[in-house]
Parts: C-alpha cells; sequence; structure tokens
DNA sequence: CGTTTGCTTGAAGTAGGTCAATGTGAGTGG
DNA sequence: CCACTCACATTGACCTACTTCAAGCAAACG
C-alpha cells in the first residue's frame, strides 16, 4: 500500500488495518476538504447540530466542559491523526465543547458519508466501532483516575498517558515530549486548582523526576511513576479480528490485517 | 412489529429504531443462550478475552477497577436491558472488570455474530456505534462530575443520573427509585469514602431534600438539585438519521428512519 | 514600552479523609 | 427461642491535602 493517501482518515484507520483500495478511495473522495483552524477557535460548540466526524489532521483539540460558574474543564485531547467527533455521532446534538488547542487542520467526513460507509464498506463500519470503543476505555482510565487517586497521582498518570499516546502516534518518541498546555489547563485537565499543580510541578522537578523546558517535559522516572500509578498502555493493541472481511474482494493479502506500527 | 421477540438484544435496540423482520430474526438467531448469574459473580476479569457484547437481561451490573491497594472504584452501572462489552470490543483483553451487582440474567452475542452484522446488516452496525457514542456521552458526564464538583454535588449528580436512565429503561417512573449500592459502593462510584457519603445522605435527609427506606430512595427536590447541577438529560436522543437504509427492504413502515442529510 | 498572560510562592482556611467506636438488622447454628 | 456472626450504617474527634486569597515576577505581545 502507498504511504502517501491525501486523505487523513484513510492514512488515521491505516494504522489498525491495511485498507483496499477500494477502501482508500471511498474515504479519500468523501473527504474534499482540509480546514485550517486557528488555536483557541471552537470546533464543535455546545448545541451544534451533530456534523459527522472529523479527522485532525494536524494540531491539538481538546473537549471541554464549561459550567456556568465560568470554570471549565477537559475530558480528552485529541492529538494530530485522530478521529473526532465519535462520541457525539449518536445524539443529534453535541453536549460538550470542541476547540483547537493549538494551530491545525480539520477535515471532516460529512455525515452523509456514512450511511454508504456502512452499507458498502462494512469493514470500516467495524473499524469506527472500535476506534470509539478504544476511545471509552481511555476515558474510564481517565475517570478512574479522577475518582481514585491523590493530586499528584492524577498529574502523574495524565502525563504518562499523553507520552504513551503521543508515541503511539510517533509524534515524541522518547520520555520528552511536547505539553502544549498552560497550568491552569493542566489543572482543568486533571481536576486540580492551576496553583496546586504548579506546586507539584515545581516539587517533580526538583525531586528529579521531571524537567521542564517549556513547552517541553522530559519524564525522568517513568518506569517508577508507571509503577506507582499502575499505568497500562491500552493503546497498543486494537483487536480487529472480528471485523467483516473488506469489501472489494481483491484485498492485496488482506488475510491478517493487523500492520504493525 | 410485534412486542414479544425471545431476544433481548432486540427489545434493547428496538428502542432507537423500529428493526425490520429481517433484522430481528438474525439477531435472534445469534442470541440462543442465557445465563443466570448470581450477585457478586464476575462477568467479565481483567485480560479475559474479549467475548464479543452481551446484553443484561434482568439485574444490574457494575463496572469496577481495582487498584493493587485493595481499593475499587465503579466506573459504569448496567441497567436492566443495556448492551455491555461495547466498550471492550475494540481491545483483544479487558483492561476492567464487570461483575452483577444483583442477581440476574445475561445474553451473551457471540463474537463471531459481529461479522455478518456488519456485513449484512449495515444499519445494525451503525446503531453499534451509536449506542457506544451515547456510552461515552454518559461518560463524559461522570468524568466532568468526578473533577469539577464538590461532594454534595457528586454525589447529588450521581443519583440524578441514575434516576434519569430508570426512567429511560421504563423501570422507576417517579423520584422513587432502587439504588442496590451499599454506601461504600456509592463512595467507589462518585469518589468519595463511604463515611462521607453517609454524612452526606443523612444530611440530605435532614434537610428533607430526599427520603432513603432501604433499597429505596426518593428525590424529593430534583428540580432544585438539576439545576445545582446543570443537569442534563443526554440519554433521551438518539441520532438515527445517519443511518444506512436497513436490508431487507421491505422495512414495514421504518422507511422514515433512514434519511441522509 | 505598557498590558496581558502565565508562572511562582506564601499564608490561611476548609472540605473531606482517616481512625475508632458503637449500633443494627439479617442470617445461621444451636 | 437465643447467641454469634457478619455486613452495613452511623457518629464523633482529629488531621491533612487541597483550595482560596493575595502578591510579586517573567515573558510574550500589541
Amino acid at each position: 500500500m502507498s504511504e502517501e493517501y491525501q486523505s487523513c482518515l484513510v492514512s488515521r484507520l491505516s494504522r489498525f488495518v491495511s485498507l483496499t483500495d477500494h477502501e482508500c478511495s471511498f474515504i479519500a473522495d468523501m473527504e474534499k476538504d482540509e480546514h485550517p483552524r486557528k488555536k483557541g477557535r471552537p470546533v464543535v460548540s455546545v448545541g451544534d447540530k451533530t456534523e459527522g466526524i472529523m479527522v485532525l489532521k494536524s494540531g491539538w483539540a481538546v473537549v471541554k466542559a464549561d459550567s456556568s460558574d465560568g470554570r471549565s474543564q477537559i475530558l480528552r485531547v485529541y492529538l494530530p491523526g485522530e478521529v473526532m467527533g465519535l462520541a457525539e455521532i449518536g445524539s443529534s446534538h453535541a453536549s460538550h465543547r470542541v476547540m483547537m488547542q493549538t494551530d491545525g487542520v480539520i477535515c471532516p467526513f460529512p455525515r452523509g458519508g456514512l450511511a454508504p460507509l456502512y452499507s458498502d464498506y462494512p469493514r470500516l463500519g467495524a473499524l469506527l466501532t472500535a476506534v470509539g470503543s478504544l476511545d471509552q476505555i481511555a476515558l474510564r482510565h481517565h475517570a478512574s483516575s479522577l475518582g481514585s487517586m491523590d493530586a499528584a497521582g492524577k498529574l502523574k498518570f495524565w502525563l504518562l498517558q499523553l507520552r504513551s499516546r503521543l508515541e503511539v502516534a510517533n509524534i515524541g518518541l522518547g520520555n520528552r515530549f511536547q505539553v502544549p498546555f498552560s497550568q491552569v489547563e493542566v489543572g482543568q485537565a486533571v481536576g486540580l486548582t492551576s496553583i496546586y499543580v504548579n506546586k507539584l510541578l515545581r516539587r517533580f522537578v526538583e525531586s528529579g523526576d521531571m524537567e521542564i523546558e517549556r513547552p517541553y517535559v522530559r519524564l525522568l522516572k517513568r518506569d517508577e511513576w508507571e509503577k506507582d500509578c499502575e499505568f497500562v498502555n491500552a493503546f497498543v493493541d486494537m483487536d480487529t479480528s472480528w471485523f467483516p472481511p473488506a469489501i472489494g474482494a481483491e484485498t492485496t493479502g488482506s488475510a491478517d490485517l493487523a500492520k504493525p506500527a
């Protein structure tokens, strides 16, 4: 399979199964537009009619929940290449806000493309269900950390999860990676005040657990942290063995689907 | 459509779209078994190979996360009629435990049934994606409450959400409903100590906000609570308008369901 | 440059946790 | 029938991990 597809969704989904040419061209066909979005700009606003799914071609985005007292919370971070909007596809209106965390580019896969996707390319339908399921597992881990860890644990866990996902996406490979969030935003993500986040970070630096060169961080005691948090990397393996066979049949060697990362 | 299908999954999914006879009989065919399970028995253990999805025909179940220090946390409550296992379908191994909260009956829909479901009944595939998406929204709300509310808010929110879901399932209709959880378990669900849960509950009773007749509760100031928590009922509307048309064509009066934008 | 946005640090207060003891009803065996 | 568990609810006294408030800086930016 060629490496250079113009479609973001193709390259994203190819991480999980090797797509047939039919599947690739169908997706690429549906996805003509690229919308650049500036940092801070809304992608989805609360109450918006659901518009299908999107791929974040570049840049970072976040899902925020705002409460009337002005506080807001970060529920999900989208990294470059990830599929956005799968969580809202089942409801007619969005209940959370999505906004760009950095400048970036969004590729919408229009709502009208979903019906033919499920009808004509059933394996892609299964793939969307599976991607949504991985999202849900990650969210469970996050909720679990919010509900049961102390402040240091939450912060460690969030950083570890971020690092791990960046590694899967081949964006940051070692223990050093970018965190394009202010301390206020980190606080919103882990459920702490920015000032306590600050104190924890300084404590981590002082104890030699991490280095900070904004906007980069380096986790010096990652193994130790992963033990502390009982961190398990849930992003590596997608199980595709239950998928239906690809339509279009002459799947150039598609019997075993999984593609090495 | 007839009311009495032997299949649990049929009756569950019929809440969202009216299934064609083809769809119904396919599902019913796949789902022959009923497994009774006693309270406290495991349904899925951590590390189990994913076995497809299941419908909880009767009884309640919970998803738990255990940590090595012996604490565990309740991440999700399954009510009678709900689909379990959608979150784990994308991974090869389960990362959380599922156990019966009360006696009940489980109907497995085997893994092998999923491929033909997506291939031959694309609308059902879309439906599974949508159900997973609603699950994810609910989980986001839960995570949001864990991360941003004070103890009283978390507890109120959890009770409101439970009530609301029971109402959708037609199990409890008013402000009075069953809560088959000990105070320890409630604490595990909302991220608080059982003893603080106790103090809050007693405070609620004393202030006339609720009544407790174990295992029933009655929320006397529900409207007020829903305002406090900015509670929105996210379980009512599934958007099915993007679904592909049903296969089998002669959809007895269900044509209105599948219309692309 | 002045303004804003974000980082840093200290002092004080409190929500909620921990520890410990007592009470209570539902089994269960005698 | 009582006695003995056992699991759960209840309540108080104490403690600390976090928040709130307040102030001073540094860096980015018009």
